[in-house]
DNA sequence: CTATTGAATCAAGTTTTGTTGATGGATGCA
DNA sequence: TGCATCCATCAACAAAACTTGATTCAATAG
């Protein structure tokens, strides 16, 4: 689950991580971003985003295990109840990946092709 | 196309941009990657990017177009060449986005559930 | 032990995305 | 003008993601 291919650069070799492209796929959608917001505040358990999100409980599990699967977050059961809260750390990794894209843009001069 | 969708909290309005979904699902791919690491270093025109990557020409516009939809990237032309280059602007919206997930996470001791 | 409740999973169908090869438009060169 | 090149787009197919309702499983309350 580790396995990360390179693109060749010269004394630039940027790993692409399938765990972040899972990551932004998880990212990519309206219901899923609504839940991390509601996550934002504190853990909720799954009547409990039930009932925020208008949404049924079969829909919210399939979006919950999209997220967890990407591990932007965690759960933990007590009781009957699951509690589902947000990933910090894997929020930072997608985070650093966005910067890390910018950040080395040299904005070089304008490649010019066919010559 | 600014439609904003908001989630209700107390003290704690938080915008779901389509734009945003947009463009993690525009980064939900290891080829998109790819491409947007390849244009970190300088502009390339798509017949640059079909020898680095080896990928064929149509499928290489297809995931451009993508990248340019969620304005990622950007073109310009030039003769017979179409030039694309990393928007950092944009990069930076998402980014942002990520972090505010992340910033005002209080913590707040757990919810108990059904009482 | 039985019934109830919270949540995951499954199967079937629908929708969205991605791939491939072919076509066509635009640009510039001879 | 005629031809080659760069690239977008299209149509047809394949694959992945999502939705829905039903079922199952685990935990607890009675």
């Amino acid at each position: 689950m580790t396995e990360v291919s390179e693109v060749s650069m010269p004394g630039l070799e940027i790993a692409i991580n399938p765990k972040v492209v899972q990551g932004f796929r998880a990212l990519s959608d309206p219901l899923r971003l609504e839940i991390l917001q509601h996550l934002r505040q504190q853990e909720l358990c799954v009547c409990d985003l039930c009932d925020r999100i208008q949404v049924s409980q079969s829909k919210l599990s399939f979006h919950l295990k999209t997220l967890k699967d990407a591990e932007l977050v965690k759960s933990r059961q007590q009781g009957r109840w699951i509690y589902y809260r947000l990933c910090l750390s894997q929020l930072a990794v997608m985070e650093e990946y966005l910067a890390e894209i910018r950040q080395f843009s040299p904005r070089l001069p304008s490649r010019r092709c066919g010559e």
